[in-house]
DNA sequence: CAGAATTCTCGTAGGGTATACGAGAATTCG
DNA sequence: CGAATTCTCGTATACCCTACGAGAATTCTG
Protein backbone atom coordinates (compact mmCIF):
# COMPACT_ATOMS: atom_id res chain seq x y z
CA UNK A 1 0.00 0.00 0.00
CA UNK A 2 1.07 3.05 -0.05
CA UNK A 3 2.03 4.81 3.06
CA UNK A 4 0.92 8.30 3.92
CA UNK A 5 -1.62 9.98 2.24
CA UNK A 6 -3.59 13.36 1.50
CA UNK A 7 -1.95 16.94 2.17
CA UNK A 8 -1.72 17.82 5.76
CA UNK A 9 -0.49 21.32 3.85
CA UNK A 10 -3.32 23.99 3.05
CA UNK A 11 -6.70 22.19 3.39
CA UNK A 12 -7.95 25.21 2.03
CA UNK A 13 -5.85 24.76 -1.70
CA UNK A 14 -6.15 20.63 -1.86
CA UNK A 15 -10.05 22.08 -1.03
CA UNK A 16 -9.77 24.39 -4.11
CA UNK A 17 -8.30 22.07 -6.40
CA UNK A 18 -10.78 19.16 -5.82
CA UNK A 19 -13.28 21.62 -6.90
CA UNK A 20 -11.95 22.97 -9.38
CA UNK A 21 -14.64 22.46 -12.10
CA UNK A 22 -17.43 23.43 -9.97
CA UNK A 23 -18.45 26.99 -9.73
CA UNK A 24 -19.06 27.91 -6.16
CA UNK A 25 -20.70 30.63 -4.11
CA UNK A 26 -17.24 32.58 -3.52
CA UNK A 27 -16.00 31.66 -6.98
CA UNK A 28 -12.95 34.02 -6.89
CA UNK A 29 -9.31 33.31 -8.86
CA UNK A 30 -8.18 30.83 -6.00
CA UNK A 31 -7.82 28.48 -9.05
CA UNK A 32 -8.05 30.10 -12.05
CA UNK A 33 -4.96 32.23 -12.51
CA UNK A 34 -5.77 35.33 -14.16
CA UNK A 35 -4.44 35.79 -17.43
CA UNK A 36 -1.01 37.72 -17.42
CA UNK A 37 2.22 37.97 -17.49
CA UNK A 38 4.18 34.82 -17.24
CA UNK A 39 5.60 31.97 -19.64
CA UNK A 40 2.44 29.99 -20.61
CA UNK A 41 1.62 26.53 -19.16
CA UNK A 42 2.04 23.47 -21.42
CA UNK A 43 -0.74 21.14 -19.44
CA UNK A 44 -3.23 21.69 -17.50
CA UNK A 45 -4.10 20.07 -13.97
CA UNK A 46 -7.28 18.09 -15.73
CA UNK A 47 -4.42 16.71 -18.05
CA UNK A 48 -2.10 15.50 -15.45
CA UNK A 49 -4.65 13.63 -13.26
CA UNK A 50 -6.27 12.40 -16.86
CA UNK A 51 -2.95 11.09 -17.86
CA UNK A 52 -2.00 9.80 -14.29
CA UNK A 53 -5.45 7.66 -14.37
CA UNK A 54 -4.36 6.20 -17.75
CA UNK A 55 -0.97 5.51 -16.79
CA UNK A 56 -2.22 3.37 -13.71
CA UNK A 57 -5.15 1.66 -15.55
CA UNK A 58 -2.39 0.22 -18.09
CA UNK A 59 0.63 -0.41 -15.93
CA UNK A 60 -0.16 0.05 -12.49
CA UNK A 61 0.01 2.24 -9.56
CA UNK A 62 3.70 1.87 -9.08
CA UNK A 63 4.27 2.93 -12.74
CA UNK A 64 2.37 6.08 -12.00
CA UNK A 65 5.27 7.96 -10.50
CA UNK A 66 6.06 11.45 -10.71
CA UNK A 67 9.25 10.32 -13.01
CA UNK A 68 7.08 8.15 -15.17
CA UNK A 69 4.21 10.46 -15.32
CA UNK A 70 6.48 13.14 -16.34
CA UNK A 71 8.25 10.96 -19.00
CA UNK A 72 4.18 9.60 -20.42
CA UNK A 73 4.11 13.97 -20.87
CA UNK A 74 6.64 14.83 -22.25
CA UNK A 75 8.25 16.99 -19.95
CA UNK A 76 10.55 16.88 -16.76
CA UNK A 77 9.63 15.70 -13.33
CA UNK A 78 9.61 18.93 -11.46
CA UNK A 79 6.87 20.47 -14.28
CA UNK A 80 4.06 18.49 -12.80
CA UNK A 81 4.55 20.09 -9.37
CA UNK A 82 3.75 23.52 -11.15
CA UNK A 83 0.44 21.80 -11.38
CA UNK A 84 0.08 19.73 -8.10
CA UNK A 85 1.74 20.33 -4.99
CA UNK A 86 2.50 16.78 -4.06
CA UNK A 87 2.41 13.39 -5.39
CA UNK A 88 -0.35 12.14 -2.84
CA UNK A 89 -2.38 15.49 -3.72
CA UNK A 90 -2.61 14.32 -7.01
CA UNK A 91 -3.39 10.90 -5.91
CA UNK A 92 -6.77 12.70 -4.09
CA UNK A 93 -7.32 14.15 -7.08
CA UNK A 94 -7.35 11.09 -9.44
CA UNK A 95 -9.36 9.06 -7.09
CA UNK A 96 -12.10 11.49 -6.77
CA UNK A 97 -12.20 11.73 -10.84
CA UNK A 98 -13.07 8.18 -10.71
CA UNK A 99 -15.65 8.16 -7.61
CA UNK A 100 -17.16 10.92 -9.93
CA UNK A 101 -17.20 8.39 -12.82
CA UNK A 102 -19.92 6.08 -11.32
CA UNK A 103 -23.17 6.74 -12.75
CA UNK A 104 -25.60 7.75 -10.09
CA UNK A 105 -28.46 9.41 -10.46
CA UNK A 106 -28.63 12.80 -8.82
CA UNK A 107 -31.73 14.30 -7.00
CA UNK A 108 -34.88 14.43 -9.08
CA UNK A 109 -33.13 11.99 -11.58
CA UNK A 110 -35.02 8.92 -12.49
CA UNK A 111 -33.72 6.08 -10.31
CA UNK A 112 -35.52 2.29 -9.37
CA UNK A 113 -38.34 2.20 -7.34
CA UNK A 114 -37.20 -0.44 -5.02
CA UNK A 115 -34.49 1.19 -2.37
CA UNK A 116 -32.95 -3.04 -2.56
CA UNK A 117 -32.74 -1.70 -6.40
CA UNK A 118 -31.19 1.59 -5.20
CA UNK A 119 -28.22 0.01 -3.15
CA UNK A 120 -27.57 -2.95 -6.01
CA UNK A 121 -27.12 0.06 -8.23
CA UNK A 122 -24.61 1.40 -6.22
CA UNK A 123 -23.18 -1.79 -5.65
CA UNK A 124 -22.41 -2.29 -9.45
CA UNK A 125 -21.14 1.31 -10.15
CA UNK A 126 -18.74 1.17 -7.38
CA UNK A 127 -17.62 -2.69 -8.79
CA UNK A 128 -17.15 -1.56 -12.27
CA UNK A 129 -15.36 1.32 -10.92
CA UNK A 130 -12.68 -1.07 -9.21
CA UNK A 131 -12.72 -3.10 -11.97
CA UNK A 132 -12.20 -0.57 -14.36
CA UNK A 133 -9.11 1.11 -12.38
CA UNK A 134 -7.85 -2.13 -10.27
CA UNK A 135 -5.31 0.90 -8.77
CA UNK A 136 -7.99 1.61 -6.29
CA UNK A 137 -7.80 -1.16 -3.96
CA UNK A 138 -4.52 0.13 -3.36
CA UNK A 139 -4.90 3.44 -1.91
CA UNK A 140 -6.09 3.98 1.61
CA UNK A 141 -9.80 5.37 1.82
CA UNK A 142 -9.38 6.49 6.01
CA UNK A 143 -9.04 10.21 4.44
CA UNK A 144 -10.91 10.11 1.26
CA UNK A 145 -10.61 13.13 -1.35
CA UNK A 146 -13.57 15.44 0.06
CA UNK A 147 -14.43 16.40 -3.38
CA UNK A 148 -17.44 16.12 -5.74
CA UNK A 149 -16.93 12.55 -6.66
CA UNK A 150 -16.72 11.55 -3.18
CA UNK A 151 -19.73 13.43 -2.08
CA UNK A 152 -22.05 12.71 -5.01
CA UNK A 153 -21.78 8.68 -3.76
CA UNK A 154 -22.36 9.43 -0.20
CA UNK A 155 -25.25 11.69 -1.43
CA UNK A 156 -27.15 8.69 -3.17
CA UNK A 157 -26.72 6.07 -0.96
CA UNK A 158 -27.96 8.20 2.22
CA UNK A 159 -30.83 9.00 -0.23
CA UNK A 160 -31.97 4.94 -0.97
CA UNK A 161 -31.76 5.03 2.30
CA UNK A 162 -33.98 7.41 3.62
CA UNK A 163 -36.92 6.32 2.51
CA UNK A 164 -37.05 3.56 4.84
CA UNK A 165 -38.00 5.66 7.55
CA UNK A 166 -35.40 4.53 9.77
CA UNK A 167 -34.13 7.91 11.81
CA UNK A 168 -31.18 10.40 10.72
CA UNK A 169 -28.62 8.43 12.56
CA UNK A 170 -29.71 4.84 12.08
CA UNK A 171 -29.67 5.89 8.32
CA UNK A 172 -26.54 6.87 8.45
CA UNK A 173 -24.91 4.29 10.50
CA UNK A 174 -26.50 1.63 7.77
CA UNK A 175 -25.12 3.48 4.76
CA UNK A 176 -21.79 3.41 6.58
CA UNK A 177 -21.93 0.22 6.80
CA UNK A 178 -23.41 -0.53 3.83
CA UNK A 179 -20.27 0.87 2.58
CA UNK A 180 -17.88 -0.50 3.94
CA UNK A 181 -19.15 -3.85 3.16
CA UNK A 182 -19.01 -3.16 -0.70
CA UNK A 183 -16.62 -1.01 -0.98
CA UNK A 184 -14.34 -3.75 1.11
CA UNK A 185 -15.69 -6.28 -1.10
CA UNK A 186 -14.88 -4.54 -4.43
CA UNK A 187 -11.68 -3.59 -3.26
CA UNK A 188 -10.20 -7.18 -2.31
CA UNK A 189 -11.85 -8.44 -5.63
CA UNK A 190 -9.99 -5.93 -7.86
CA UNK A 191 -6.72 -6.51 -5.30
CA UNK A 192 -7.27 -10.10 -6.35
CA UNK A 193 -7.42 -9.24 -10.18
CA UNK A 194 -4.56 -7.11 -9.74
CA UNK A 195 -1.96 -9.60 -7.75
CA UNK A 196 -2.78 -12.47 -10.69
CA UNK A 197 -1.95 -9.57 -13.20
CA UNK A 198 1.84 -8.81 -11.25
CA UNK A 199 2.48 -12.66 -10.83
CA UNK A 200 1.79 -13.70 -13.85
CA UNK A 201 0.05 -16.77 -11.93
CA UNK A 202 -3.79 -17.14 -11.05
CA UNK A 203 -4.83 -17.61 -7.97
CA UNK A 204 -6.67 -20.90 -8.40
CA UNK A 205 -3.21 -22.18 -9.49
CA UNK A 206 -1.43 -20.42 -6.39
CA UNK A 207 -3.96 -22.35 -4.26
CA UNK A 208 -3.06 -25.66 -6.02
CA UNK A 209 0.65 -24.73 -5.83
CA UNK A 210 -0.27 -25.56 -2.22
CA UNK A 211 -1.83 -29.06 -2.62
CA UNK A 212 1.32 -30.28 0.02
CA UNK A 213 -0.93 -28.54 2.68
CA UNK A 214 -3.16 -31.03 2.89
CA UNK A 215 -1.17 -34.07 2.27
CA UNK A 216 1.82 -33.20 4.37
CA UNK A 217 1.26 -30.80 7.12
CA UNK A 218 -3.00 -30.83 7.75
CA UNK A 219 -3.82 -32.27 10.60
CA UNK A 220 -7.94 -34.07 10.15
CA UNK A 221 -8.18 -33.80 14.08
CA UNK A 222 -7.38 -30.23 14.80
CA UNK A 223 -9.64 -29.03 11.51
CA UNK A 224 -12.78 -31.20 12.17
CA UNK A 225 -15.15 -28.48 10.64
CA UNK A 226 -13.13 -27.98 7.77
CA UNK A 227 -12.75 -32.00 6.83
CA UNK A 228 -16.35 -31.88 7.05
CA UNK A 229 -17.01 -28.92 4.67
CA UNK A 230 -14.43 -30.59 2.22
CA UNK A 231 -16.31 -33.83 2.72
CA UNK A 232 -20.20 -32.51 1.72
CA UNK A 233 -18.37 -30.36 -1.60
CA UNK A 234 -18.59 -27.12 0.61
CA UNK A 235 -15.62 -26.05 -1.31
CA UNK A 236 -15.74 -24.43 -4.54
CA UNK A 237 -12.84 -24.56 -7.40
CA UNK A 238 -13.05 -21.04 -8.25
CA UNK A 239 -11.81 -18.65 -5.82
CA UNK A 240 -13.39 -15.89 -7.74
CA UNK A 241 -16.54 -17.80 -7.91
CA UNK A 242 -16.08 -18.29 -4.10
CA UNK A 243 -15.18 -14.73 -3.26
CA UNK A 244 -18.64 -13.50 -6.11
CA UNK A 245 -21.25 -15.65 -4.02
CA UNK A 246 -20.13 -15.13 -0.78
CA UNK A 247 -20.21 -11.08 -1.76
CA UNK A 248 -23.97 -11.54 -3.22
CA UNK A 249 -24.77 -13.39 -0.09
CA UNK A 250 -23.61 -11.18 2.43
CA UNK A 251 -24.98 -7.93 0.92
CA UNK A 252 -28.33 -10.03 0.71
CA UNK A 253 -28.07 -10.79 4.52
CA UNK A 254 -27.41 -7.16 4.95
CA UNK A 255 -29.74 -5.74 3.34
CA UNK A 256 -32.36 -8.21 5.19
CA UNK A 257 -30.98 -7.65 8.27
CA UNK A 258 -31.84 -4.07 7.61
CA UNK A 259 -35.12 -4.26 6.11
CA UNK A 260 -36.26 -6.33 9.31
CA UNK A 261 -35.54 -3.63 11.97
CA UNK A 262 -37.61 -0.67 9.58
CA UNK A 263 -40.66 -2.84 9.76
CA UNK B 1 0.15 -0.82 0.72
CA UNK B 2 2.31 -3.49 -0.04
CA UNK B 3 3.43 -4.16 -3.70
CA UNK B 4 3.59 -7.72 -4.65
CA UNK B 5 3.71 -10.55 -1.98
CA UNK B 6 3.91 -14.24 -1.22
CA UNK B 7 6.57 -16.40 -2.52
CA UNK B 8 6.20 -17.28 -5.57
CA UNK B 9 9.63 -19.15 -5.38
CA UNK B 10 9.22 -22.78 -3.42
CA UNK B 11 5.78 -23.40 -2.10
CA UNK B 12 7.38 -26.53 -0.38
CA UNK B 13 10.03 -24.10 1.30
CA UNK B 14 7.53 -21.58 2.92
CA UNK B 15 4.93 -24.17 3.88
CA UNK B 16 7.92 -25.97 5.95
CA UNK B 17 9.05 -22.63 7.23
CA UNK B 18 5.27 -21.83 7.82
CA UNK B 19 4.26 -25.10 9.63
CA UNK B 20 8.25 -24.95 11.16
CA UNK B 21 6.96 -25.79 14.90
CA UNK B 22 4.77 -28.36 13.88
CA UNK B 23 4.96 -32.09 14.28
CA UNK B 24 3.56 -33.56 10.99
CA UNK B 25 3.23 -37.14 9.16
CA UNK B 26 6.01 -36.62 7.04
CA UNK B 27 8.79 -35.01 9.66
CA UNK B 28 11.71 -34.89 8.03
CA UNK B 29 14.39 -32.39 8.51
CA UNK B 30 13.20 -30.17 5.92
CA UNK B 31 13.83 -26.95 8.25
CA UNK B 32 15.92 -28.84 11.45
CA UNK B 33 19.20 -28.49 10.31
CA UNK B 34 21.05 -31.89 11.56
CA UNK B 35 23.56 -30.04 13.84
CA UNK B 36 26.73 -31.28 12.43
CA UNK B 37 29.63 -28.92 10.84
CA UNK B 38 29.59 -25.37 10.04
CA UNK B 39 29.63 -22.11 11.92
CA UNK B 40 26.61 -21.93 14.37
CA UNK B 41 23.57 -19.43 13.56
CA UNK B 42 23.64 -16.56 15.83
CA UNK B 43 19.87 -16.31 15.53
CA UNK B 44 17.03 -18.70 14.93
CA UNK B 45 13.76 -18.03 12.81
CA UNK B 46 11.38 -17.51 15.62
CA UNK B 47 13.70 -14.43 17.06
CA UNK B 48 13.56 -12.95 13.64
CA UNK B 49 9.66 -13.15 13.39
CA UNK B 50 9.26 -12.04 16.56
CA UNK B 51 11.79 -8.89 16.23
CA UNK B 52 9.97 -8.04 13.32
CA UNK B 53 6.69 -8.25 14.84
CA UNK B 54 8.02 -5.90 17.36
CA UNK B 55 9.73 -3.38 15.62
CA UNK B 56 6.68 -3.04 13.13
CA UNK B 57 4.49 -2.94 16.37
CA UNK B 58 6.92 0.06 17.71
CA UNK B 59 8.18 1.57 14.59
CA UNK B 60 5.56 0.72 11.85
CA UNK B 61 5.93 -1.67 8.80
CA UNK B 62 7.99 0.61 6.65
CA UNK B 63 10.60 0.58 9.78
CA UNK B 64 10.87 -3.12 9.92
CA UNK B 65 12.56 -3.09 6.72
CA UNK B 66 15.56 -5.55 6.37
CA UNK B 67 17.93 -3.28 7.51
CA UNK B 68 16.29 -1.53 9.85
CA UNK B 69 15.55 -5.42 11.43
CA UNK B 70 19.16 -6.80 11.13
CA UNK B 71 20.63 -3.16 12.77
CA UNK B 72 17.79 -4.33 15.82
CA UNK B 73 19.64 -7.95 15.78
CA UNK B 74 22.85 -6.50 16.18
CA UNK B 75 23.87 -8.38 13.09
CA UNK B 76 24.52 -7.46 8.73
CA UNK B 77 21.06 -7.17 6.94
CA UNK B 78 22.27 -10.24 4.59
CA UNK B 79 22.82 -12.46 7.56
CA UNK B 80 18.66 -12.46 7.84
CA UNK B 81 18.53 -13.74 4.19
CA UNK B 82 20.25 -17.19 6.10
CA UNK B 83 16.58 -17.82 8.36
CA UNK B 84 14.67 -16.15 5.65
CA UNK B 85 14.50 -16.56 1.91
CA UNK B 86 13.04 -12.75 1.41
CA UNK B 87 10.98 -9.88 3.02
CA UNK B 88 7.77 -11.42 1.92
CA UNK B 89 8.10 -15.00 2.91
CA UNK B 90 8.63 -13.40 6.45
CA UNK B 91 5.80 -10.47 5.90
CA UNK B 92 4.16 -14.05 6.04
CA UNK B 93 5.32 -15.77 9.17
CA UNK B 94 5.01 -12.54 10.55
CA UNK B 95 2.00 -12.53 9.58
CA UNK B 96 0.73 -15.99 9.97
CA UNK B 97 2.39 -15.82 13.86
CA UNK B 98 -0.02 -13.10 14.86
CA UNK B 99 -3.05 -14.62 13.31
CA UNK B 100 -2.40 -17.70 15.72
CA UNK B 101 -2.40 -15.76 18.66
CA UNK B 102 -5.66 -14.80 18.67
CA UNK B 103 -7.44 -16.52 21.37
CA UNK B 104 -10.26 -18.86 19.77
CA UNK B 105 -10.93 -22.49 21.00
CA UNK B 106 -9.84 -25.22 19.16
CA UNK B 107 -12.20 -28.42 18.44
CA UNK B 108 -12.89 -29.92 21.98
CA UNK B 109 -12.38 -26.55 24.05
CA UNK B 110 -15.19 -24.87 26.07
CA UNK B 111 -16.81 -22.03 23.96
CA UNK B 112 -19.81 -19.99 24.05
CA UNK B 113 -23.07 -22.06 23.48
CA UNK B 114 -24.73 -20.02 21.23
CA UNK B 115 -23.61 -19.48 17.28
CA UNK B 116 -23.83 -15.58 17.88
CA UNK B 117 -21.98 -15.22 20.25
CA UNK B 118 -19.37 -17.84 18.70
CA UNK B 119 -19.11 -15.20 15.85
CA UNK B 120 -19.04 -12.24 18.59
CA UNK B 121 -15.81 -13.97 20.00
CA UNK B 122 -14.48 -13.83 16.43
CA UNK B 123 -14.78 -10.53 15.95
CA UNK B 124 -13.60 -9.83 19.02
CA UNK B 125 -10.23 -11.43 18.94
CA UNK B 126 -9.83 -10.59 15.31
CA UNK B 127 -10.36 -6.52 16.15
CA UNK B 128 -8.28 -7.06 19.09
CA UNK B 129 -5.28 -8.93 16.83
CA UNK B 130 -5.36 -5.81 14.51
CA UNK B 131 -5.74 -2.86 17.18
CA UNK B 132 -2.17 -4.65 19.19
CA UNK B 133 -0.58 -5.23 15.37
CA UNK B 134 -1.89 -1.95 13.43
CA UNK B 135 0.41 -3.00 10.63
CA UNK B 136 -1.52 -5.93 9.73
CA UNK B 137 -3.97 -3.10 8.29
CA UNK B 138 -0.86 -2.78 5.76
CA UNK B 139 -0.76 -6.51 4.71
CA UNK B 140 -2.69 -7.81 1.97
CA UNK B 141 -4.89 -10.47 2.23
CA UNK B 142 -5.41 -11.80 -1.27
CA UNK B 143 -2.96 -14.76 -0.46
CA UNK B 144 -2.43 -15.39 2.94
CA UNK B 145 0.11 -17.32 4.46
CA UNK B 146 -1.84 -21.03 4.57
CA UNK B 147 0.05 -21.76 8.14
CA UNK B 148 -1.40 -22.73 11.31
CA UNK B 149 -2.51 -19.43 12.79
CA UNK B 150 -4.37 -18.94 9.48
CA UNK B 151 -6.24 -22.36 9.49
CA UNK B 152 -6.70 -22.15 13.15
CA UNK B 153 -9.49 -19.00 12.45
CA UNK B 154 -10.92 -20.23 9.42
CA UNK B 155 -11.50 -23.64 11.34
CA UNK B 156 -12.87 -21.95 14.58
CA UNK B 157 -15.35 -19.74 12.11
CA UNK B 158 -16.62 -22.69 10.14
CA UNK B 159 -17.38 -25.27 13.41
CA UNK B 160 -19.25 -21.84 14.68
CA UNK B 161 -21.35 -21.72 11.68
CA UNK B 162 -21.75 -25.51 11.30
CA UNK B 163 -24.75 -25.70 14.29
CA UNK B 164 -26.87 -23.70 12.25
CA UNK B 165 -27.78 -26.35 9.71
CA UNK B 166 -27.16 -24.71 6.62
CA UNK B 167 -25.43 -27.02 4.17
CA UNK B 168 -22.06 -27.40 3.15
CA UNK B 169 -21.71 -24.49 0.13
CA UNK B 170 -23.92 -22.14 2.18
CA UNK B 171 -21.91 -22.63 5.11
CA UNK B 172 -18.57 -21.75 3.52
CA UNK B 173 -20.15 -18.83 1.66
CA UNK B 174 -21.47 -17.68 4.82
CA UNK B 175 -18.13 -17.58 6.60
CA UNK B 176 -16.29 -16.06 3.88
CA UNK B 177 -19.68 -13.05 3.86
CA UNK B 178 -18.42 -12.66 8.11
CA UNK B 179 -14.59 -12.61 7.38
CA UNK B 180 -14.65 -9.89 4.46
CA UNK B 181 -16.88 -7.80 6.89
CA UNK B 182 -15.08 -8.44 10.33
CA UNK B 183 -11.54 -8.47 8.49
CA UNK B 184 -12.13 -5.52 6.59
CA UNK B 185 -13.68 -3.30 8.98
CA UNK B 186 -10.96 -4.32 11.46
CA UNK B 187 -8.16 -3.44 9.39
CA UNK B 188 -9.94 0.13 8.16
CA UNK B 189 -10.27 0.75 12.12
CA UNK B 190 -6.53 -0.14 12.36
CA UNK B 191 -5.72 1.89 9.36
CA UNK B 192 -6.89 4.61 10.82
CA UNK B 193 -5.46 4.68 14.19
CA UNK B 194 -2.09 4.49 12.03
CA UNK B 195 -2.82 7.26 10.13
CA UNK B 196 -3.40 9.49 12.99
CA UNK B 197 -0.09 8.25 14.36
CA UNK B 198 1.65 9.09 11.16
CA UNK B 199 0.42 12.36 10.64
CA UNK B 200 -0.33 13.58 14.53
CA UNK B 201 -3.30 14.62 13.70
CA UNK B 202 -6.95 13.02 14.70
CA UNK B 203 -9.04 11.99 12.21
CA UNK B 204 -11.59 14.68 13.81
CA UNK B 205 -9.15 17.19 13.48
CA UNK B 206 -8.80 16.46 9.89
CA UNK B 207 -12.23 16.62 9.23
CA UNK B 208 -12.30 20.05 10.88
CA UNK B 209 -9.84 21.24 8.56
CA UNK B 210 -12.21 20.60 5.95
CA UNK B 211 -14.68 22.76 7.62
CA UNK B 212 -14.64 25.69 4.71
CA UNK B 213 -16.13 22.38 2.43
CA UNK B 214 -19.64 23.29 3.91
CA UNK B 215 -19.17 26.70 3.45
CA UNK B 216 -17.87 27.12 0.60
CA UNK B 217 -18.28 24.78 -2.10
CA UNK B 218 -21.41 22.44 -0.56
CA UNK B 219 -24.28 22.89 -2.39
CA UNK B 220 -27.44 22.01 -0.53
CA UNK B 221 -29.52 21.40 -3.95
CA UNK B 222 -27.08 18.90 -5.21
CA UNK B 223 -26.94 17.03 -1.81
CA UNK B 224 -30.42 17.48 -0.22
CA UNK B 225 -29.97 13.71 1.54
CA UNK B 226 -27.36 14.53 3.13
CA UNK B 227 -28.43 17.56 4.72
CA UNK B 228 -31.63 16.38 5.25
CA UNK B 229 -29.63 14.21 7.69
CA UNK B 230 -27.86 16.91 9.06
CA UNK B 231 -30.24 19.02 9.93
CA UNK B 232 -31.55 15.66 12.07
CA UNK B 233 -28.43 15.45 13.63
CA UNK B 234 -27.64 12.33 12.22
CA UNK B 235 -23.86 13.06 12.24
CA UNK B 236 -22.00 12.04 15.11
CA UNK B 237 -19.44 14.07 16.60
CA UNK B 238 -16.81 11.46 16.54
CA UNK B 239 -15.70 9.45 13.37
CA UNK B 240 -14.27 6.48 15.66
CA UNK B 241 -17.47 6.73 17.50
CA UNK B 242 -19.39 6.69 13.91
CA UNK B 243 -17.78 3.69 12.80
CA UNK B 244 -17.25 1.26 15.76
CA UNK B 245 -21.41 1.56 15.72
CA UNK B 246 -21.88 0.90 12.36
CA UNK B 247 -19.82 -1.70 12.63
CA UNK B 248 -22.17 -3.22 15.57
CA UNK B 249 -24.80 -2.66 13.54
CA UNK B 250 -23.72 -4.07 9.94
CA UNK B 251 -22.53 -7.30 12.39
CA UNK B 252 -25.58 -7.49 13.61
CA UNK B 253 -27.62 -7.21 10.96
CA UNK B 254 -25.63 -9.58 8.74
CA UNK B 255 -26.00 -12.24 11.53
CA UNK B 256 -29.56 -11.43 11.38
CA UNK B 257 -30.14 -12.14 7.77
CA UNK B 258 -27.90 -15.43 7.90
CA UNK B 259 -30.14 -16.61 11.18
CA UNK B 260 -33.60 -16.05 8.98
CA UNK B 261 -32.46 -17.97 5.98
CA UNK B 262 -31.61 -21.02 8.28
CA UNK B 263 -35.30 -21.01 9.53
C1' DC C 1 45.86 -32.77 15.25
C1' DA C 2 45.70 -30.94 10.33
C1' DG C 3 43.02 -30.15 6.49
C1' DA C 4 38.53 -30.60 4.27
C1' DA C 5 33.80 -29.84 4.42
C1' DT C 6 30.16 -27.32 5.82
C1' DT C 7 27.51 -23.38 7.30
C1' DC C 8 26.79 -18.81 8.72
C1' DT C 9 28.22 -13.67 8.13
C1' DC C 10 27.92 -9.54 5.72
C1' DG C 11 30.14 -5.46 2.46
C1' DT C 12 29.36 -3.91 -1.94
C1' DA C 13 26.79 -2.59 -5.85
C1' DG C 14 22.65 -1.43 -8.64
C1' DG C 15 18.27 0.47 -9.87
C1' DG C 16 14.09 2.29 -7.86
C1' DT C 17 11.28 6.28 -5.12
C1' DA C 18 9.59 11.78 -3.86
C1' DT C 19 10.78 16.40 -3.70
C1' DA C 20 13.70 21.07 -1.98
C1' DC C 21 16.30 24.22 -4.23
C1' DG C 22 17.53 27.55 -7.50
C1' DA C 23 18.88 28.97 -12.18
C1' DG C 24 17.09 29.83 -16.68
C1' DA C 25 13.46 30.48 -20.28
C1' DA C 26 9.21 32.47 -21.95
C1' DT C 27 5.69 35.84 -21.88
C1' DT C 28 3.31 40.30 -21.02
C1' DC C 29 2.84 44.84 -18.84
C1' DG C 30 4.19 49.59 -18.27
C1' DC D 1 12.92 47.77 -23.78
C1' DG D 2 13.33 46.64 -18.89
C1' DA D 3 10.79 44.61 -15.09
C1' DA D 4 7.66 41.55 -13.37
C1' DT D 5 5.71 37.30 -13.56
C1' DT D 6 5.22 32.41 -14.32
C1' DC D 7 6.47 28.02 -15.90
C1' DT D 8 10.45 24.56 -16.69
C1' DC D 9 13.47 21.20 -15.00
C1' DG D 10 18.66 19.26 -13.60
C1' DT D 11 20.79 18.05 -9.53
C1' DA D 12 21.29 15.99 -5.15
C1' DT D 13 19.67 13.24 -0.95
C1' DA D 14 18.26 9.34 1.60
C1' DC D 15 15.77 5.36 1.48
C1' DC D 16 14.31 0.37 -0.30
C1' DC D 17 15.54 -5.06 -1.58
C1' DT D 18 18.71 -8.56 -2.68
C1' DA D 19 22.50 -11.22 -6.02
C1' DC D 20 27.03 -12.17 -5.49
C1' DG D 21 31.07 -13.88 -3.45
C1' DA D 22 34.81 -13.67 -0.06
C1' DG D 23 35.85 -14.58 4.67
C1' DA D 24 35.06 -16.55 9.36
C1' DA D 25 33.70 -20.20 12.45
C1' DT D 26 32.87 -24.85 13.55
C1' DT D 27 33.10 -29.93 13.13
C1' DC D 28 34.13 -34.10 10.70
C1' DT D 29 37.62 -37.20 8.70
C1' DG D 30 41.75 -39.59 8.64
Amino acid sequence: MSERRSGEGQPDKTLALLWRNHRHPMADESVDRKRGAGRRPSLNVDEVVQAGIQLADDQGLAAASMGGLAKELGVGTMTLYTYVPSKDELLDLMVDQVLGERELPGPGEPRPEDWREQVELYSRQTRAMFQRHLWLSQVSTIRPPVGPGMLAGREYLLSALLGLGLGALETNTAALAITTYVDSAASLEAESQLVERATGQSNDAWWYERNDLWETYFDVDRHPAMTTIWHADGYQSSTREAAADSYRYGLDRLLDGIENTAL
